[in-house]
DNA sequence: ACCTGTGAATAGTTTCACAGCT
DNA sequence: AGCTGTGAAACTATTCACAGGT
């Protein structure tokens, strides 16, 4: 329904327009917006106009009126179950971070396959053996699930993750998922090939 | 001159390369490679035709042939140094992480604003105060920079980078790095609104 | 003077169809 | 039968221009 990189920016907007509120300010105008993103006000102006008419014409925009319609308009106010796979250093550093629980994101368990690792873990959250994903995920009622775990892994995890009905995946590794179902959605964010992509963008 | 989305799945394309050739693979098709990377093999064979004429009609492409092509294409054999800001749980899990060294892509130094973290560390990386960070990236010839400080600390750790010369930015935190040069690139890996997006697909 | 919302124009990307080769 | 390379077509996205409001 929604344009993919309607959709992207809409939520960049929306983590945006939170931080603004926190810091006070009650209108913007699609001018300021665009210098904040790096974007132009045209862009933003459109991609606000999805949500209908939201806006008060020759005055900005209210920022909590904004930051409600792209909550309501993309179900974000939805709280989700989260789990992270590999809890080497990586995986235990996405844990231990306060980013996630203003955010609507709950993590709720993590799995290792390392039970070494599992018993010397020191963490508030439940952790489990990976090859009980599966079963935790769909009894936890997990939505989204980050991997963390070696790339040679990464394939099995992400199976595990779906039949245990988790339709979001985030893979921190360097393996491309193959064989996603077409109601899950993954996102790659392997920052050496990020760190590659750049290198390509410096040369050209 | 190549089109921003071809650069990136030609990396992608580069990196499994690399894998199918570790594993002893002399020809690859068009069609394979489609479905290990969940493209269709038209786009991939557009792809490639960017490259020139590369492949053996009728006998798909020889894996080495192509990913030599494609590194020479996009000047991914020069080696580059990088750094990382901000030597908390997430930076120092990637400054550990094994992953850069055989890619290209060697950290030569860590950065970080408290004196005692940076006293404590345990690394083989030299390690400074983040207020050098322009100088040593500049001494160093530091192109790329990874940013992994808390977000109030994004934008001017940025702005030191780029002062040093840095042209490749890969950011961590959930800041959006504003007033960024036409010939600096930013890619911005923030966790939680990966997932937000990720949410708000799963939604539509 | 500055703002939003929107339809038109432009630019860019993906998908398709097929010619030619092994 | 299956493969690459390529030009055309279809689709998508961005940019622009401006009408109308404050």
């Amino acid at each position: 329904m929604l344009p993919k990189p309607v959709v992207t920016r809409l939520c960049t907007l929306y983590r945006l327009l939170i931080e603004l509120g926190g810091q006070g300010a009650a209108t913007v105008s699609s001018t300021e917006l665009g210098g904040m993103l790096g974007v132009s006000a045209h862009s933003i102006r459109k991609d606000i106009a999805h949500l209908g008419e939201i806006g008060n014409v020759g005055a900005g925009y209210a920022v909590e009126t904004l930051r409600d319609a792209i909550c309501a308009r993309l179900n974000l106010s939805r709280h989700r179950n989260c789990c992270i796979v590999g809890l080497g250093r990586l995986g235990s550093a996405v844990l231990d971070s306060d980013r996630f629980a203003s955010s609507g994101f709950e993590i709720v368990a993590g799995f290792d396959s390392s039970i070494n690792r599992l018993e010397t873990i020191r963490t508030d959250i439940s952790v489990y053996p990976a090859y009980q994903i599966a079963r935790i995920a769909s009894e936890k009622k997990i939505e989204l699930g980050i991997i963390a775990v070696p790339a040679a892994a990464a394939q099995q995890t992400a199976e595990r993750l779906i039949e245990g009905g988790v339709r979001g995946i985030l893979n921190f590794s360097s393996a491309i998922i193959r064989q996603i179902p077409p109601d899950v959605f993954v996102t790659n964010m392997d920052f050496v090939r990020e760190c590659t992509i750049l290198a390509a963008h410096m040369e050209l």
